[in-house]
DNA sequence: AACTTATGTTGCATTGTTGTGCAACAATGA
DNA sequence: TCATTGTTGCACAACAATGCAACATAAGTT
């Protein structure tokens, strides 16, 4: 098995990281408009990014001062999508 | 997000986790088929199945001294063929 | 130019989580 | 009883997440 498989795996088994790409399944968004959007560090949002561009998930785009990123491959939104539907089972319940 | 949803990454963020489902991709198997086939403790495999199962991929199955494995929601092949079609990509070189 | 603001990153220490193997145990069936 | 199959308790190692302080970079101000 491929270990660049792992890798997307490891970097989605985060909620910060989902969160990050649900925000930017909408749209180009830059770094700081994320930190206003989440009760995070700074530090924990640029690290989480950074796993996220490193897997090639995201890719960044310089602009200014700024980091605009944006979804670097639809596919791994199928990918959020299908898991969702795995996992939204109200009847049953886990824990 | 959903936590469930994030389990479910973790569960699939696993070498030895994606090699079992790869395994039961094909058919139902047994604990010790596994065992078996992956150079890896039992102890350890054990408790990779039981991640599994406990995330809600895996279903066990009784059978005298044996377990058998199968795959309890096939959807979750379809998330392992489109994670490997985004990280199959031979031109561009990770680490 | 020097100063300031905005934005993002890195080094370090700490804490929490996960993976592992050994030994011992439990359950099933011959 | 014995063999087969699988699990659990424990200790340890490896890895990942976090926040603080300090730093880097870009752009605007004086």
């Amino acid at each position: 098995m491929n270990k660049r498989t792992v890798m997307l795996f490891k970097a989605l088994g985060c909620s910060w990281r989902l969160k990050i790409l649900e925000c930017l399944s909408k749209g180009t968004m830059c770094i700081c408009e994320l930190d206003d959007l989440f009760a995070i560090d700074k530090t924990t949002l640029s690290r989480h990014v950074k796993a996220l561009v490193h897997t090639g998930l995201v890719k960044e785009n310089r602009n200014g001062t700024r980091k605009e990123l944006s979804i670097a491959d639809r596919r791994v939104l199928e990918i959020l999508e299908l898991a969702k539907s795995i996992t939204d089972v109200p009847s049953q319940e886990l824990e």
